[in-house]
DNA sequence: TCGTCGCCTTGACCCGGATCAAAAACGTCT
DNA sequence: AGACGTTTTTGATCCGGGTCAAGGCGACGA
């Protein structure tokens, strides 16, 4: 138990209005009076230990969720035994929305690293969405940017070749934590190659061959987990472009 | 021009009271004071043309579109040249809503075949959506089914073997026929097989290979574009279970 | 009726990545 | 520090599907 000075600070602390986040956020371009609501709504920064879910599979829709900091991967179960990598969740981004549809989770999100998440009770959050202004077009624009990952991850699994669907995913990836304030070219990822795997559709040693590739034409330096994006452009090009690959090796 | 009272029968005719799609569509529970309300925001059963397009990518979110007849087809072009095949949209099934994250379309809406579509301006959905109570959220189921689409999408996607992705694709349609009325096992497919390679990321040779397989399994029948789904057990032991393949035939 | 054109099917060949197998690097706990 | 389990890398082999190429089939118009 902490002091209550220190309590309320760390409240005041964690609050939307705080929130680093914000722009990304649920309070994004609301306005003082609806952030209170919000605030209200919202619990703050809840721990969650690495492989612990937020939700699993079949369960009813009670809560969206933000990951603050850590990650989430969401692993849904395809109707018939197998289950498979749907998406990764780094920090501003949104855990739950699976669930719109028929209101109940068609996948499960699993913490990949010690992490923190703010729970929005989804009900309560319907009901606030008429009353606060700007809340119903912002909860559009969040929902939109999830859909557009989604297609993102449509757009790697169309790529035929393996590199290409790895300089993809790294170039997604620099650009998320770009939006969150960090750097786009040096990263540490906080999933496992089988993960990557999963998520790319690909087999893990070809995700390892693919960073050892990537790392000899000069494009990329990797040490375990820690990625540094070396060539943006050659990234770019192989995941834009697709048709000549890496310029830095003639590949004979 | 066709004489008042004709009108006026045709305009009763296709409101949304009366519409066959209305239990899939944004009507869905919503009471007959909100049903006049979305009636005159509608525009019913636009002709559209084969060939035609709804939108294009980068044109401003203008309106929502659900399919009455025919069908159509989503392409976006991936931020770098290469088109890709995002989408097929049957009767019953909404198109335009990957403009909500930035309110700019991703992709362009090309119809498979001559089609009819309802037209819903977006800013005035938006205004009445806090009015009519039930609204938002059959906005949200709406959504929601949208993006389990594309889960269904990715998870074509993340099948290796073409004979699952093409059976998960037959299934699906199957099911999505099954909804507006249609038979789940016999349907004539509106989309070319250079389409369905597309969708699947297969070469359209791959597709008519599968097919031909399928059809010697006694799987399916196979007229041109009219299919018959003959062992709906295999189908589906096919897409959802992906151990072991076809049982009719030994593969020798 | 015939020719043309777009769409679909079939054949032959070859390469990229899946798979099996094993070693190496890393983190963790005692 | 040392030993274990996990994660990652590297190697060798094989097959599915991409690619190039040619041949049917059906729809439509002259």
């Amino acid at each position: 138990m902490t002091e209550p000075n220190v309590l309320d600070l760390g409240r005041l602390r964690r609050s939307c209005g705080q929130c680093s986040l914000q722009q990304l956020c649920l309070p994004a371009g609301i306005g003082a009076e609806g952030l209170i609501l919000i605030d209200a709504l919202v619990r703050n920064r809840r721990p969650v230990a690495r492989g612990d879910r937020l939700f699993r599979a079949g369960d009813a829709l009670h809560s969206i969720y933000v990951a603050r900091t850590g990650g989430f991967k969401t692993i849904g179960v395809s109707a018939g035994g197998e289950p498979q990598l749907i998406g990764f969740h780094l920090p501003g981004e949104i855990v739950g929305l699976d669930a719109l549809g028929d209101g109940s989770h068609r996948c499960e999100a699993v913490a990949l690293g010690d992490s923190e998440v703010c729970e929005v009770p989804y009900a309560r959050l319907g009901e606030i969405a008429g009353q606060v202004p700007g809340l119903h077009l912002q909860l559009m624009r969040v929902i939109g940017g999830s859909m557009g990952r989604d297609q993102d991850h449509v757009e790697i699994l169309m790529r035929r070749q393996a590199v290409e669907r790895i300089a993809l995913f790294l170039h997604g990836i620099g650009e998320r934590y770009a939006r969150i304030g960090h750097s786009a070219q040096v990263f540490k990822l906080p999933m496992s190659r089988e993960d990557i795997a999963h998520f790319l559709g690909l087999a893990l040693e070809t995700v390892s061959r693919g960073f050892t590739r990537l790392q000899e034409d000069g494009t990329i330096a990797v040490q375990g987990r820690r990625i540094e994006i070396v060539d943006p452009g050659a990234i770019e090009r192989l995941a834009h472009g697709g048709e000549d690959a890496a310029p830095a090796r003639a590949r004979s």
